[in-house]
DNA sequence: AAACGATGTGTAACCGGTTACCTATTTCAT
DNA sequence: ATGAAATAGGTAACCGGTTACACATCGTTT
């Protein structure tokens, strides 16, 4: 592989202008350029990253440390990501933390030492004062629905709260006369906002209990257990706000196999808007994110901060969106 | 940050001696050696990968090409490599291709640049000739279900002819008298030879028709449309088999809104064993592949090839699993 | 006693870029 | 006419590792 000096001597310059040739900076005559231009066509010449890496402290690549791949909601957010980070000519390395946080933190310390120029946080795990590293050390990073107690940094996020209160009040038009919730993990900020949101649009009602909320852990599984349980221990149920769409999934399936009809007997209602979602019949409503926008406006605030944006850290808030859909056509009463 | 050489003032010694002791190659006394253990702990030493990538030549990255992670099979495969390469030490790029083949190339090109260790391709687009560049610049690969011809590589797949043809034979035992198949995209393997298995089970009994094929294009709105094109042409079809398990949901949903029972009037089975098919109801029968599994062997066999094996190109092939479900379970005629 | 291999460590070149600093010429406003 | 600013490009140090080679010591073999 052809190196710069060896450009250099065939377009008779020193490494120097060549390099001010590739970066754009720096004074090159226009003859010249023609003649490096050439010289890097017959030669081949492809930069070498890693020494670039080293000398420029840069190597146009992020992270994107998020709980699993395999869930279509980081799925379409790691799409997302790499689309826009390949369009700023970045590289995206994946890691998979489970949420855990020791894993993240073999992480970081990997991603550290292979200079990744930022990172992009979609996991739990990280405490307060793993972030405050992270700004020590400089390292430009984003928070996806996270945001850490006391120290400032960029957050992206969306309007669980607001959302959550959409789902209710569409369950409630919906001629719903009891709603149970399906809540997430508590320790993540989507699970408890969404949480937060159901409590506080039917705290107020005569038939509200706390025994209608059951932990679902955002998974299908999860879902359908938490079904089983609130329909025993409530029958007369006849609306249900899952606190994901995978959970809610789960829930369609369960009450599918128990028989209960949905949306006739049981108005069902997700959150997320991911694909599953369209894919089960009946087809479930859900109050959907800008999944992809997230990823994309994400990705850019962080190659802004990696490229010498110093602007003051923000919190960016996402629109959610309720679609409704089978799950909750209910036929009204006249 | 802490470089080698504070170190090996620190210790008392050379930077030589420190890289020894951190790549365990050479003599190094174990006095030494607590000495150094001490410093590096002092300073918070860590190696710069990038020098080291620049001096050995070798990144510890390695990269992943496929169509789309969005795709919940590469998010399996995806989440295998991921998990292999991180216990290997190494870390994972992500490259979403579409398909495309420019896009391939542009990955290609970028990925040399950064000297990625190898590069594992699950993707389509990838003509003999870049195949055999690849060869030829001697950087590892492996390929995912895609044998180029007449250049050696190695190649991971599954047996999908054999596949196809449980599946169909599976369709066959449960009383079908007339199976369509949906197939998938001609110019891969993949679609390619669970066709053949298709036609080869199929082609000597007398319903056989050349009209009871229609693409599907390996997605859920082509299976729907695969569907209703099916159904319309011969409406007494009581058995599918879709070429993969997305065509298949995207069947399932179809039949559902046709008022089709399912397995009742119409089994159906799909191939590839992805989660999706036991989301839907009823959960849909599939060919399971051991997607995982073939994500750590690959993963394996490449890290295998970085690291010096040079042994000859294999073809792995996997086992399938038929693993019926109640998209297959029909009363039996006494 | 000489020769040899194993052990232990240092020196310095090298990987392939970037860039601070320097020199030289040309342009242009005062 | 003159000095500042813009243009053009070279030299060499530097980024932080790896490793070939040299050298020294010590135990073992012949």
């Amino acid at each position: 592989m052809a190196t710069i000096r060896d450009v250099a001597k065939l377009a008779g310059v020193s490494v120097a202008t060549i390099s001010r040739f590739l970066n754009k900076n720096g004074y090159v005559n226009e003859e010249t350029k023609l003649r490096v231009e050439q010289a890097i066509k017959t030669l081949q010449y492809e930069p070498n990253a890693m020494a670039r890496g080293l000398a420029g402290r840069k190597t146009g690549t992020i992270a994107l440390i998020f709980p699993d791949i395999t869930n279509p909601f980081f799925a379409e957010l790691a799409r997302a990501v790499e689309d826009v980070a390949r369009m700023y000519g970045y590289t995206v390395i994946l890691c998979n933390s489970d949420n855990q946080a020791d894993k993240e933190q073999t992480y970081i310390r990997v991603l550290k030492q292979r200079y990744v120029d930022g990172i992009l946080f979609a996991s739990y795990s990280l405490r307060s004062d793993d972030v405050d590293a992270l700004n020590n050390e400089k390292i430009p990073f984003i928070m996806l629905d996270r945001a850490p107690r006391e120290t400032s940094c960029t957050v992206v996020s969306s309007k669980h709260l607001e959302g959550a209160q959409q789902a209710v009040q569409h369950l409630l038009d919906e001629g719903c006369t009891k709603i149970a919730h399906i809540y997430g993990p508590q320790d993540t900020v989507t699970g408890r906002e969404r949480f937060m949101g159901y409590e506080q649009s039917v705290k107020h009602f005569p038939w509200y209990s706390p025994s209608l909320v059951e932990p679902g852990y955002f998974r299908v599984d999860g879902g359908m257990e938490a079904v089983e349980n609130l329909m025993k221990r409530h029958p007369d149920i006849d609306g249900i706000f899952a606190g994901n769409d995978t959970m809610a999934v789960g829930a369609l399936k369960k009450l599918q196999r128990m028989g209960v009809r949905v949306p006739d007997q049981v108005a069902l209602c997700g959150f997320d808007g991911i694909d599953l979602t369209v894919i089960v019949e009946p087809e479930i409503t859900t109050v959907a994110q800008s999944i992809y926008d997230m990823g994309m406006l994400s990705t850019r605030l962080l190659i802004k901060k990696i490229e010498g944006d110093n602007s003051e850290d923000q919190t960016h808030l996402f629109d959610v969106k309720l679609i409704p859909r089978e799950s909750t056509r209910r036929k009204r009463k006249e």
